[in-house]
RNA sequence: GGACAGGUGGCCGAGCGGCUAAUGGCAACAGACUGUAAAUCUGUCGCUCUCCGGAGCUACGGAGGUUCGAAUCCUCCCCUGUCCA
């Protein structure tokens, strides 16, 4: 911790890896000369963020620990049109009062992160404020004739689209480049935002906002750009194949959540810890040590999952969320109390079924697809025949296996699995 | 508005009248090995039923048509891209 406090912002994003790209060598000076307002643009499209958002937000708070400012910029407006950058296919277009519904949910999260309770630590704009009720033939003459359409096609984010998908770009969203330059011209000028900071496919937007503010303003900007982070093997990191990993605990629960971060492999955790937790140089380079030494024991992804899933839920859901692990995949108990059962209810994954249905006896194929580990009952047959399947920490072999109320060997519970670490809970309701 | 090229399973991409539930690759799922890791190897990979040998149903942008038989041929429509005006 001492160490991180001495040094500067630009200098701990650099050790953490947060840094892609910068825009000027003077940065740094610029940073240390005193207060700077930074802000992040953040997708309203749902009323959670994810994982692959915990870069940006990261960054933000580590701006503010540093004394600087972090701004959250809400795309409420811009949202409604759709960034083209990274994205393959025209998006659909969200309703205001969505975004802005979605909104109160994304401050209230990120409040976990830093301090947003007072404008001057912190503070969060919705660029629908602005940006929609901008008229049209005012907004071409000031801002568009900075425009190079030339510039403007030449782009990555357009030109993939206009040459190699089959998909081409509407006029709305090759707009929204002008939109987020317009926006960092107005953050520049309502909350003296001197900085965007920006996933790399930003790169571009940031330039363009910069160049706008020089233009039209004569003012000084810089922007920061941040990696794409991939897993060791080439995946996108945040996602399962579920779905995306969500810090809302109604969307992933905060077991998920911690056993995403404790299945990290080998070779991303010290990056992972790096850039998600607030640990300092020489914890995190201990933990690099245990990996190396004693890979078996995965004490840097215990680390790990503890720290980010305690950030998001809370200290007190680490407590229960690890004791859920440990009776998953620690010890099993064939005789767990009642209150370990509710534990692992609140934690993950759980169906209930009528006792009557229990009594009367259900083939496992059925009770496969009832709990969602099975998608089709052939693909529940399948799972069975290849001996995927478990009831109550025993392989199933028959296929035709009848669940029946004697598999009730907990306290009005049985646990399925399939696979080897994909639990259900199946509750006697 | 015109000319041309396309639209195939989660994705990419073959097939161009029957032997095709549709080659191949990727992804995915399960097993083995391990450390709830990676890599590797094995199996599966439309749905439903099965005495596990198979059987039935639904599918190749949409709607019709030709044919004993169509993803494959014809007509119209929808969508995408490229070029021209």
């Amino acid at each position: 911790m001492s160490d991180q406090q001495k040094s500067s912002f630009l200098e701990e994003l650099r050790w953490r890896g947060f840094l892609e790209a910068t825009t000027s060598d003077e940065l740094d000076a610029f940073l240390n000369a005193g207060k700077r307002t930074m802000y992040v643009g953040f997708d309203p499209s749902a009323d959670s963020l994810h994982l692959g958002s915990l870069i940006p937000v990261m960054a933000l708070a580590h701006a503010q620990r540093h004394g600087h400012r972090p701004l959250v910029l809400v795309g409420g407006g811009t949202g409604l049109i759709g960034d083209p950058s990274g994205k393959a296919t025209e998006r659909v277009l969200l309703t205001e009062e969505t975004t802005a519904e979605n909104a109160v949910a994304i401050r209230e999260q990120l409040s976990r992160f830093f301090d947003l309770s007072s404008d001057e630590n912190g503070l969060m704009l919705n660029n629908a404020d602005w940006l929609c009720s901008l008229n049209l033939l005012e907004f071409l003459r000031d801002i568009g004739k900075h425009f190079s359409v030339n510039e403007m096609i030449k782009r990555d984010s357009v030109r993939t689209r206009l040459e190699e998908r089959d998909h081409g770009i509407s006029y709305t969203e090759f707009s929204y480049m002008l939109l987020q330059a317009y926006d960092f011209l107005h953050l520049y000028r309502q909350a003296n935002c001197t900085i965007q900071m920006g996933g790399s496919d930003q790169w571009g937007n940031i330039l363009s906002g910069r160049e706008l503010i020089r233009r039209i303003d004569g003012g000084e900007s810089e922007g920061i750009t941040f990696p794409l982070l991939t897993t060791s093997t080439g995946k996108k990191f945040g996602k399962t194949e579920e779905g995306a990993v969500w810090l809302d605990a109604k969307r992933t629960s905060p077991y998920q959540m911690y056993q995403y971060w404790l299945q990290t492999a080998d070779a991303d955790v010290v990056r992972y810890l790096k850039l998600f937790t607030f640990l300092g140089q020489e914890a995190i380079a201990a933990l690099e040590v245990e990996v190396a030494e004693r890979p078996n024991e995965r004490q840097a992804q215990r680390v790990l999952a503890a720290e980010c899933t305690g950030v998001v839920h809370g200290a007190d859901a680490i407590t229960s969320v690890e004791a859920a692990s440990r009776i998953l995949f620690g010890q099993w108990d064939a005789a767990p109390s009642a209150e370990v059962v509710a534990t692992l209810a609140r934690e993950m994954p759980s169906t209930t079924l009528a006792r009557a249905e229990l009594e009367a006896g259900i083939a496992v194929a059925d009770a496969l697809v009832k709990t969602g580990l099975a998608e089709s009952k052939s693909a529940a047959r399948k799972l069975v025949d290849g001996g995927g399947l478990y009831l109550n920490n025993v392989r199933v072999t028959a296929e035709k296996k009848t669940i029946t109320a004697a598999d009730i060997i907990w306290p009005e519970a049985m646990l399925v699995r399939a696979g080897k670490k994909n639990y259900h809970l199946v509750m006697v309701g």
